[in-house]
DNA sequence: CACAGTAGCGCG
DNA sequence: AAAGCGCGCTACTGTG
């Protein structure tokens, strides 16, 4: 039934409104969307409510927005004046119970709040209904992402307008607020074999001095004389309230004395918590996180333990202001904390049953995923080593030569000629007379760089390579990157060009690197990263500052390094290294995505190249210019073969090469000649194209690709109207389980070599300090290099484990090339002798003679 | 002043 | 018609 409003929109004054509304008008149910849906829309909303247990004969829905105009935008005043007009009467006609908002647009004209990301799933009131929000479905649509929240919050609602609870009992639990029932949570962890654990901390990172652990939570398994049953305890620590509060960190130590047995630890992103608890004391590893099992499980969904529980078990949204816990009572704290390990265990007993499901996840999760989470813990905990003393006799260097560049551009744009009524009056400076006088100019591809330029330069503007459209309608900035000024260089020959492209790395250089290091270096002088282990698609490893969220005390203004982003200027890489009497030990894998490539692909002449120890980028190089292999020089290999093999082997195409090869490696190909060159290649290499084919075919037919592992890509992009979104997908076909499986390899072999230094007893001499993607670092004493590097070495190359294990079989060799030095990048690279014969002497004599 | 979005650049 | 893939951090801009 459609109700008729026969007025005419007040607010845009053209068009007629009408209500929209679907099903009965005295419905106690509501259900308030952004838009009018269409018929399809509708469909798929009907059905998913009446799956979830709604009687939908019972509910009305009905659009905030009734002009029929279908491109209306309102600001939020105007919205809500619309939704006064018409929303709210209608709504007010009859006695509502329940009002569900999709969209906040729909939440803002209920509620009168903005922002749906904050305040879904939470229970608000409109004129004694209880209104519940969640993001709209066309968001969902856009992003499958979404989707465990939005399920949640339909769940939620639903359930309460049903009046079913969530099958969840609620929690008893013991808070150990005195001496009498702290004894009483050391006697659970005595009788525990498993425990679900959860802290919650001050905004700081758990190296940093004034670090602080407010409260600590568990739900446990314990066995006594009365079978198995689970009991759940919380501690206050440094919270105000807490008894404990100036002596947190030994509470925190006597607690650890009684954990030393237990077997099985589940946490949610458990390398967060288990880095502080291992720092203070505890020596508690994970054996379960039910984040990273759901990231293996599908890559693209909400992992949050809010969204999944909430989806899950149906349970209301829970948790407090984290930002400010140590202003929170104490009891809501607490509460908080235990229901986070509560459903934690509700939800780990349902990942159990998915992952015995689909055994090749269930196989990555248990014997790459959790032993790389473990080893990764020890990593951070301890550190990358930097050189206080480099560090501070370069930083001043970087400092001097931003400031000599940042001179040169003055002089050459000739700053001090600008007349006062041309300079722009937003950037600080004096007046002297006729003469300007300015300070904090800002080089950084800012406004005034900008006026700089194109205005007072009059540099000539590329329109093709301008920023975001503004939201007036006007053109977007002139882009400032570096291939926009290489193209001005060539151009104008203008001076100022030469010296704003030098500045831009001597400004990254510094606020990227040499500030940070400096600020984030702890007393034993190691830098901590965070690598997350569910920061990719593709089953890479990021690196990075610590879980946002949980620093949000500090409102994101957290540092953190990124130890896969360190320049490969020896200037800031040699700034890391092993202390004195170590060895800074690099292994990384020669080519692995190719390697992986030709696997997959199956390609003859990749394999025979690699089989007989050839070199896959000359080759290319030859066949591609013509060339013989004999006069392909080092330089042409770089500039010519490496940019094809990479581009064209994940589905480049020739003008973006053109763009690449020129700003990578500076070299000017026409578009005849980019485009034969991609004709050669695919020609050099036949099977590529058959096999780029079969990806997408895969992914078309089922929306996902598979690595050789079993690690799965899920591509809903593949679905997309749009032919490029599709197409973008059917790329990303390709690259996935290539570079996943790379990943994957590295990740494998650091596992195996931990394994067997642990059970030599070497792991006190020898240190994995972390991944970059594709290569393994190290620290090593010095008296242990020798017998270590074979292990590396072996543990990298090793097939047999992959089958062993993984049941892989890899029929093209793996080379592992390892490299020593006292800092990183020295590039005292080894030969495959010199790592199974090495001798000290070789480290400073022989290798660096050669 | 905080926040979100974007540009730019570091790495593989 | 054409479109390499995967990340994290800093700085700037516009908005409120």
């Amino acid at each position: 039934m459609v109700i008729q409003l026969d007025n005419q929109c007040l607010l845009c004054a053209e068009h007629d409104v009408e209500s929209y509304a679907i099903g009965p008008r005295d419905a106690k149910i509501v259900v308030v969307t952004n838009r009018k849906s269409s018929g399809r829309f509708q469909d798929a909303l009907d059905l998913q409510l009446k799956e979830l247990g709604l009687d939908i004969t019972q509910v009305l829905f009905t659009p905030v927005i009734k002009c029929r105009s279908f491109d209306v935008s309102l600001s939020n005043k105007r919205l809500r004046e619309h939704a006064a007009r018409y929303l709210l009467p209608e709504l007010d006609r009859y006695p509502r119970e329940f009002i569900l908002c999709l969209g906040n647009e729909a939440l803002l004209a209920v509620v009168g709040k903005s922002g749906i990301t904050k305040y879904r799933g939470k229970t608000f009131e409109y004129k004694g209904a209880d209104v519940i929000s969640s993001v709209s479905p066309s968001a969902v649509n856009r992003n499958p992402g979404q989707k465990p929240g939005y399920i949640a919050d339909l769940r939620l609602f639903i359930n309460k307008v049903n009046g079913t609870a969530t099958g969840i009992p609620d929690p008893k639990y013991i808070v150990a607020d005195s001496k009498e029932n702290l004894r009483k949570v050391f006697k659970i962890l005595d009788m525990t074999e498993e425990i679900y654990i959860d802290i919650e901390t001050n905004s700081k990172e758990y190296y940093q001095d004034d670090a602080a652990m407010v409260s600590l939570a568990a739900t446990c398994v314990v066995v006594d004389s009365f079978g198995k049953h689970r009991a759940v305890f919380a501690v206050p620590l440094f919270h105000p309230q807490s008894p404990w509060r100036s002596q947190w960190r030994e509470i925190l130590r006597l607690l650890g004395l009684h954990c030393n047995h237990i077997k099985r630890v589940v946490a949610h992103n458990a390398s967060f918590d288990c880095k502080w608890l291992i720092w203070c004391g505890m020596k508690l590893y994970p054996t379960f996180d039910t984040m990273l099992a759901i990231h293996n499980m599908d890559e693209n969904i909400q992992r949050g333990l809010k969204p999944q529980a909430m989806a899950r078990l149906g349970v209301e949204s829970w948790g407090i202001d984290t930002g400010s816990l140590l202003r929170t009572p104490i009891a809501e704290v607490l509460h908080y904390n235990v229901l986070d390990t509560w459903y934690m265990y509700w939800v780990k007993q349902q990942l159990v049953e998915e992952l015995k499901k689909d055994l090749r996840i269930a196989r990555i999760f248990k014997f790459l995923t959790m032993p790389a989470q473990r080893d990764l813990i020890n990593s951070e905990l301890r550190g990358a080593w930097i050189d206080v003393k480099r560090l501070k006799e370069r930083k001043p260097i970087a400092e001097a030569n931003l400031a000599r560049i940042e001179a040169n551009i003055f002089k050459a744009a000739k700053l001090d000629e600008v007349p006062t009524d041309v300079w722009p009056h937003n950037v600080k400076h004096l007046v002297r007379g006729d003469k300007i006088i300015p300070w904090e100019v800002n080089f950084n591809a800012s406004n005034f760089a900008r006026w700089m330029l194109f205005d007072w330069l009059e540099l000539p503007i590329n329109d093709e390579q301008r920023g975001k459209v503004k939201e007036d309608g006007g053109p977007g900035n002139p882009s400032m990157k570096e291939e926009v000024l290489l193209h001005l260089q060539a151009e104008t020959h203008h001076p100022v060009i030469d010296h704003m492209l030098e500045r831009v790395t001597a400004q990254k250089h510094l606020s990227s690197f040499f500030n940070p290091y400096e600020e984030l270096y702890d007393e034993n002088h190691r830098l901590h990263t965070t690598f997350k282990l569910a920061g990719t698609v593709t089953g890479r490893l990021s690196s990075g500052k610590s879980d946002p969220d949980k620093i949000s005390g500090s409102r994101g203004k957290m540092r953190g390094v990124n130890l896969q982003q360190v320049p490969r200027d020896p200037f800031i890489r040699g700034l890391f290294g092993a202390p004195p009497g170590w060895t800074f030990v690099e292994a990384d894998y020669s080519q692995i995505e190719l390697r992986i490539a030709a696997y997959l692909a199956d390609e003859t002449t990749m394999k025979h190249i690699y089989a007989n120890n050839g070199d896959i980028h000359l080759s290319t190089a030859a066949r591609v210019t013509g060339l013989p292999e004999s006069q392909i020089t080092k330089e042409i290999r770089k500039v010519v073969g490496k940019p094809i093999n990479f581009g064209f082997l994940y589905g480049m195409g020739w003008r973006k090469f053109i763009e690449t090869a020129f700003n990578n490696y500076g070299s000017v190909f026409t578009e005849a000649e980019a485009q034969a060159a991609r004709i050669v290649y695919f020609q050099l290499y036949p099977k590529l194209l058959p096999w780029h084919a079969k990806q997408r075919r895969l992914v078309n037919e089922y929306g996902r690709v598979v690595s050789p592992l079993g690690r799965i890509r899920h591509l809903p992009d593949i679905y997309s109207p749009d032919r490029g979104v599709r197409m973008e997908a059917e790329r990303q076909a390709i690259n996935s389980p290539v570079q996943g499986f790379g990943s994957d390899m590295a990740v494998i072999a650091m596992i195996e070599i931990n394994r067997r230094l642990r059970e030599l007893g070497w792991d006190q001499y020898a240190h994995c300090l972390g991944l970059v993607h594709d290569a393994i670092n190290f620290e090593i004493r010095d008296d242990y290099v020798s017998r270590v590097i074979p292990i590396i070495k072996d543990c990298m190359e090793d097939l047999d484990h992959l089958y062993r294990r993984f049941g892989v079989v890899i029929d093209i060799p793996i080379i592992a090339d390892v490299s020593v030095g006292q800092h990183w990048g020295d590039k005292l690279e080894l030969t495959a002798e010199q790592v199974y014969d090495f001798d000290l002497k070789y480290k400073y004599e022989k290798l660096k003679a050669a």
